[in-house]
Order: structure tokens, then C-alpha cells, then sequence
DNA sequence: GGGGAGATTATCT
DNA sequence: GATAATCTCCCCG
């Protein structure tokens, strides 16, 4: 019988390391949810990052340390989710495959076409129902269930999307091949 | 299939 | 008062 790999150790590593090994891994809210197609790594240590200037009552779950939730208000409109590593590290989940509660997931996004329901951070916490209730939660506790791949799917990077500061760091990670991105990586 | 405008609100300057 | 880790719809081709 081996033993399941311990989540706080996962998460307590690089946070690019972790936003890579996270692809690959499968995260569902009360049975809804697939595995995670794409994601993107944030430090505080560039301006990108919400705990860059420190910890605020909105970035406060940033600094729970590794395997909490951090979940923010994006555009006043759409929710994000986000992982919580150390030292205010995180990595924003931008895309999942869809493979439980589909049905339920094209309820709450009024959408049939699978490949549409979690391509992109806004569509996935809608379509899993995450919200400002999950803030600061563990990642490896009920409703959420949590498992590392079980060998490492091929992978692509590139530059993160939809932001304007340290745009050009190479932190955007996703399954080489996957139809269920967010936008598609760049080829070279 | 691609580009641009608008929606909407918490947070910080 | 400006900004923001987004999404959808509409127009054009």
C-alpha cells in the first residue's frame, strides 16, 4: 500500500515547479471537476503578483501557507482560484478537462460544449461553483478533493496572459496537445 | 476565426 | 478615481 503523497510538501516547493506538476492532477468541488489543463505561477517578488506589496485583508489566504485557496473577485465580475504555496507564492488554475459533474457544469454555465465549460479561470469557478466562501480553505480537505498526477503529462510554457505587469515571464504552463486551454501556446 | 467594446465591483492610490 | 491574473457578444471577413 503506498503512501499518499503529503499536499503540504507538494505545494511547499518552487511555485513554477508546482504550477508545472500540477498539470496533470485532479481537483474537484463536491464531485465536480476534472484535471488541470493549464495554470500560472505567481511571486511576489514581480509586480504581477496580488502579494507583492504584502499582505492586505484581500491577500490574506496568500500567506496561510502551502495548500490553502486563495479565491479573488476578478473584473468585479468572475471569480479566481488559486493555490496557495510558500511565502505568498500561488498558482492560478486557468483551465481544467471536465470529467466529473459535467452536467452540473453545463448548468451553472448554460453552455453544452464540454470544451468550453473550464477554459479559463473565470469559466472554471463558475462552472465548479468556487467563490468567496472558499477563500483560505485547505486544498486536501472536503468539499475539495486533491490528487498529484500520477506521472507527468508533456508540457508547454510560454508567457502568462491578461496581465501588464512582468508580462514577459515565461510562467504559463499547460498539457502539450490539450483541447481544453485557454488560449493555445504559442509555437517555438 | 479574430479583434474590440462593455459589464461590474473590490481594492488601493 | 483608476485599475484589474476575464468573459461574452457583436461585427467583419
Amino acid at each position: 500500500m503506498p503512501t499518499l503523497p503529503d499536499t503540504t510538501a507538494f505545494f511547499n516547493r518552487e511555485v513554477t515547479a508546482v504550477a508545472r506538476d500540477l498539470l496533470g492532477a485532479e481537483f474537484t468541488l463536491d464531485g465536480v471537476g476534472g484535471i488541470i489543463a493549464e495554470t500560472e505561477a505567481y511571486h511576489p517578488t514581480e509586480p504581477a503578483s496580488h502579494a507583492h506589496r504584502g499582505p492586505t485583508p484581500r491577500n490574506a489566504s496568500m500567506f496561510l501557507g502551502p495548500g490553502h485557496l486563495y479565491v479573488y473577485r476578478s473584473y468585479g465580475i468572475h471569480w479566481c482560484l488559486n493555490f496557495v504555496c510558500a511565502d505568498g507564492a500561488a498558482v492560478l488554475i486557468r483551465a481544467i478537462e471536465p470529467l466529473e459533474g459535467i452536467e452540473r457544469m453545463a448548468e451553472r454555465r448554460g453552455l453544452a460544449n464540454r470544451r468550453d465549460l473550464c477554459s479559463g479561470p473565470g469559466k472554471l469557478a463558475q462552472a465548479l461553483a468556487v467563490g468567496k466562501q472558499h477563500d483560505g480553505l485547505r486544498i486536501d480537505a472536503p468539499p475539495f478533493r486533491f490528487r498529484p498526477p500520477e506521472s507527468p503529462p508533456p508540457v508547454v510554457i510560454g508567457p502568462r496572459i491578461g496581465i501588464t505587469k512582468a508580462a514577459d515571464l515565461p510562467w504559463r504552463f499547460g498539457i502539450a496537445g490539450s483541447a481544453f486551454l485557454s488560449k493555445a501556446f504559442r509555437p517555438g
